[in-house]
DNA sequence: GTACTTAAATTAAGGGCTCAAATATAACCG
DNA sequence: CGGTTATATTTGAGCCCTTAATTTAAGTAC
């Protein structure tokens, strides 16, 4: 790359030294009218751009912050686009970290931390955790500001922004239960994971506040896989004495595959099973017959954490906050009346 | 944050001087194996990580890349994660940053590199240019090491890895031509959009290959839209007098529009008309019919991409290079047998 | 005109690191 | 043992910027 004119260089060119100049690009007052319109003038002139690299070696504040997502797929993708936009407006740098779910590894995700080239880290969070793992302790330890993305699911609070998967489930189920139904299953999908857990534990709960009894017979484990979903739904409609007359799965994919393992024994969706889905992928607008979901604002989240994250940055001190975003019900065929 | 250690903190703990930690952390051989061991111990010991903010300063290398979208929706995912996971392979960081199309205010991710914060850029294209555009004349002026991913298809040669547009074309039209089509249509997606320029010429090369004459009124352009696609094959249905038995599209949404257009005329597809699309979505893999399509590896691209980024960003004199990936030709429902 | 305040700039130091040049130490040799 | 070479380490300077402390100049008041 070509050398680009320092601080110095325009300092020598306005006959100053070159903290004046500083002065004059950090808004400082105590700089005469006069000279600072001539050195913006000669700033303008020459293109000069601080170079930030020295400023945060000063500073120890680079205004980059780090996005730490377990994968990346068109899940996150929303998430990712609000996260970004966030930062374009406030003149962060976003930096993207894929771990691939090896969680170990991924302590090196604290390297890029540690070394000061992020002020903070955005971390989107899939697995449920019972304790604080290390890598996070290592985080607060080294009082790095972080944020969760998907309730961090420990004992002790830290900073999260997630889907209010409690208030989501049950909007689902209060709709199924409108329309009469009250032999609702649920495919779930995996304890391990945050929203699984989550999910599963607000169907009970919604369950139980419209007096409707948990029945385990018509709940299937299906990891948020679509041929696993298909293969437990069948299971369920098969073993089943009295089938469920509809299926709340915790995600699309997963609607997908019950829709298809119900038509398959020759009944119709939702006439005979109603479905609803969770997430609202493309394919669920496609699909025959259209997918009921309910939608998570996912850019929001996005929105929400790095909103987050900065302020934290500001305030390294501030209190814990933890900030459920509410997810929106789609009514469409697959629940239809 | 937590105040960490530093070299000289080592130093004084290992009693040399700073710059004998240096060259440890550097692998310099002109160290004995002696302080080498002893220096290293103290390292692991208090978790020391250098500062790559202050050597980034000396080096005038970041080891940071910035990737450059115009927009971030599922069809540049794929890219970003073969981007991601090289750069993770080689120590590199990543930084987003997505310019909405506005590519005058796009004009500040030079910012970002003139900053120093990033080592060169990759710049995902999707508009036409006949001219280089200011803000890439300035790349070059400034010898920033940048690639372009999709042809940039200006008269100058720049470092470029993008689908080949012209080898994939003319797989799909020679896959119709071998089914028996004579009168192949096409629907292009702008002649603004790289993509859509280059696959309608293609599509016209291939007709000629293939001794087709072209006939402009089976022929329309739908800027990349499904309903615009609708609304064109509907046009091109009642307004030819011989109807073509086979289209190509630019895209696969725009061949969704163009199926459901064919199928409210009453005719089938494949049977009447056949349809191929370009990119393969995910909903193509659901539609009825299934989507024929072809599929280039854009992880791949990525992954040149990074590649050839990180090889100039080595030797900035090396001569420029124009890399063409192949796509895969995926057959199913809308144009089977 | 002296003393004092305020404004505007300068001087000096330092952030954490790298790298070239200089020095100290040890080793070797005739 | 003086002199040369090789090896290991230190000294010194600098990357570009910010910030506190200091100086200089100008302005005000009595």
């Amino acid at each position: 790359m070509k050398k680009r004119p320092t601080i110095k260089d325009i300092a020598r060119i306005a006959g100053v030294t070159h903290p004046t100049v500083s002065r004059v690009i950090n808004n400082n007052p105590a700089i005469s009218e006069e000279t600072r319109t001539r050195i913006l003038e000669i700033i303008r002139r020459v293109n000069y751009q601080p170079n930030l690299v020295a400023r945060g070696l000063v500073r120890k504040k680079t205004r980059a912050v780090a996005l730490i997502t377990p994968v990346l797929d068109p899940h996150v993708l929303p998430i990712i686009k609000g996260v970004e936009e966030i930062c374009k407006l406030n003149n962060y740098a976003l930096m993207l970290f894929s771990t691939d779910y090896w969680v170990d590894e991924s302590l090196s995700y604290l390297q890029v931390v540690e070394n000061w080239l992020v002020d903070g880290i955005l971390i989107l969070n899939d697995v449920y955790y019972k304790d604080i793992p290390d890598n996070v302790k290592k985080l607060q330890k080294e009082e790095i500001p972080f944020v969760f993305i998907n309730k961090y699911l420990g004992t002790k609070k830290v900073n999260t922004v997630s889907v209010d998967n409690y208030d989501a489930v049950y909007q689902v189920i209060s709709h199924l239960v409108s329309l009469g139904h009250k032999r609702i299953g649920t495919i779930i999908g995996g304890l391990k994971a945050v929203d699984g857990f989550e999910r599963f534990d607000a169907y009970k709960k919604a369950l139980k506040k419209f007096k409707i009894e948990y029945d385990k017979s018509i709940v299937g484990d299906a990891g948020f896989g679509e041929n696993e979903a298909y293969e437990e739904m069948k299971r369920i409609l098969s073993a089943s004495s009295q089938r469920p007359t509809a299926m709340f799965c915790a995600n699309d994919l997963m609607a997908i595959g019950v829709i298809r393992a119900v038509q398959e024994k020759g009944l119709k969706v939702p006439k005979d099973v109603a479905v609803v889905g969770f997430d609202d992928i493309e394919t669920g607008r496609y699909f025959k017959p259209t997918l009921s979901t309910v939608k998570p604002s996912l850019e929001l989240i996005g929105d929400f954490a790095i909103n987050l994250l900065m302020k934290i940055i500001e305030d390294p001190q501030r209190p814990v906050e933890e900030i459920p975003l509410k997810a929106r019900l789609i009514i469409r065929e697959s629940s239809g009346t």
